[in-house]
DNA sequence: GATATTTGCGTATATATTACACAAATAAGA
DNA sequence: TCTTATTTGTGTAATATATACGCAAATATC
């Protein structure tokens, strides 16, 4: 049999930063082509000799400067021959999370345009990525649900209600606090640190810190993280 | 930015099958290459101008005579550069089930050799296809728990025992019979027959259907089809 | 010092899950 | 045809989990 397709790899990425209550997204700014100007999510070809991961990894910390330590593969998008007017693509599509402070390194980056923006406010970009990106955002609250994947969006220490707040909003639902503590609580993966932190007027808050290894752990002992809401 | 990739996409499907209290896998005969006379997943390589789920669907069809309805992305594997000898490929994985009556054509065809194998007797097979499969058994039975893709196992009516049986094989669990029962009639997407069914001895069994309609029915209104075991 | 804001916490009620055993319907064998 | 073995069908009590709900403590601001 002999093989005459032609067919270009692609991987596209969706990163998703949160800051002021607010769910944020990684766009570059496109430099080239038919879409030059547009802000569209970070990707490009995968090379000849390079694996799909790390030409996620690598496009994203090319365009964007971003290091990042985990992609989790999310969808490969290539049932529309079209979705490309170059050549026959498809891509494989990766989503990731960063804490805040990562999202410093992309504005001190000048290789291309970078910015975040509120998930909210996009609503359109080019070629399918806007059909990825709410891939990655059905995805990201689904996980939230069932994975403590939320983490990965806060700073390493944090108090209890922006973790609070962190769910209401992605999930755009209110939350009881006392019930929703009670619950994260009994997993028992979260280590208070003794410090304290206050924002504006108010009580101060204790610091609460992921414990990465308790929570492996009592994965491996079948414990099922689960989140329902009331 | 000139593009003188050289990346072969291809497509592999894993597809289950139920009988005999056992879960089987669809296999082919390599006709030629390296692994010839070897047993392996269905699949080939992508066409310039064919979407990706369509090429499984004919790869699956041409392969082994079977005609499938649905079959659903797995993941797609090429972060091992090497995984094939010939080209660097790609491969997207997709898995699905089959009723026991579509079981039959496959044993009509002729263009390939095709089988079914018991899933716990399959240890190895060609290039990286052992990893699908372990992925693709590992979502059938993530699944099994929380989407009612067990019906797609069974015949259209089926007693309740074979259910239980499907269950308790695929997760490897024993299951409280009352228990299941009542959590899956909860959710009343089962339907009775009216008819019953007797194999062997003992109490003849009546027949179930799957309503599809009502439990979409119900997803539309939030119901979350959920399924623990004691 | 009074007021507004945010954090931290407990209990009672409702709901869901679990554990558990016997009778009914039939085939097979004595 | 009677006895035995096999499979199906069903309910209840005990336990665990989820939900609803409000007030006092600590701080900033005025």
């Amino acid at each position: 049999m002999k093989l005459d397709q032609d067919i270009k790899v692609a991987v596209d990425i969706v990163l998703f930063g949160y800051e002021d209550s607010k769910l944020h997204v990684l766009l570059i700014k496109q430099k080239y082509g038919k879409y030059r100007g547009k802000w569209s999510l970070p990707g490009g070809f995968v090379k000849n000799k390079e694996g799909l991961l790390d030409a996620a990894l690598r496009e994203l910390n090319e365009e964007s400067g971003v290091t990042v330590a985990n992609l989790e593969q999310l969808y490969t998008f290539g049932d529309d021959v079209k979705r490309d007017h170059r050549y026959r693509v498809i891509t494989v599509a990766y989503f990731g999370t960063v804490i805040p402070s990562s999202m410093q390194l992309v504005a001190t980056t000048d290789a291309t345009d970078a910015a975040w923006f509120d998930m909210e406010e996009i609503d359109s970009l080019p070629y399918d990525h806007m059909g990825i990106l709410r891939a990655a955002y059905e995805r990201l609250r689904a996980k939230l649900k069932y994975q403590p994947i939320g983490f990965g969006l806060l700073s390493k220490k944090f108090p209890f209600s922006d973790l609070e707040n962190l769910y209401a909003t992605i999930l755009k639902q209110k939350i009881d606090r006392r019930n929703f503590r009670k619950k994260i609580l009994s997993f028992d993966f979260l280590e208070e640190t003794g410090e304290t932190i206050q924002k504006g007027s108010g009580r101060p808050a204790l610091l609460y810190r992921f414990d990465k290894r308790e929570y492996e752990r009592s994965v491996k002992q079948g414990i099922h993280f689960e989140i329902k809401f009331a």
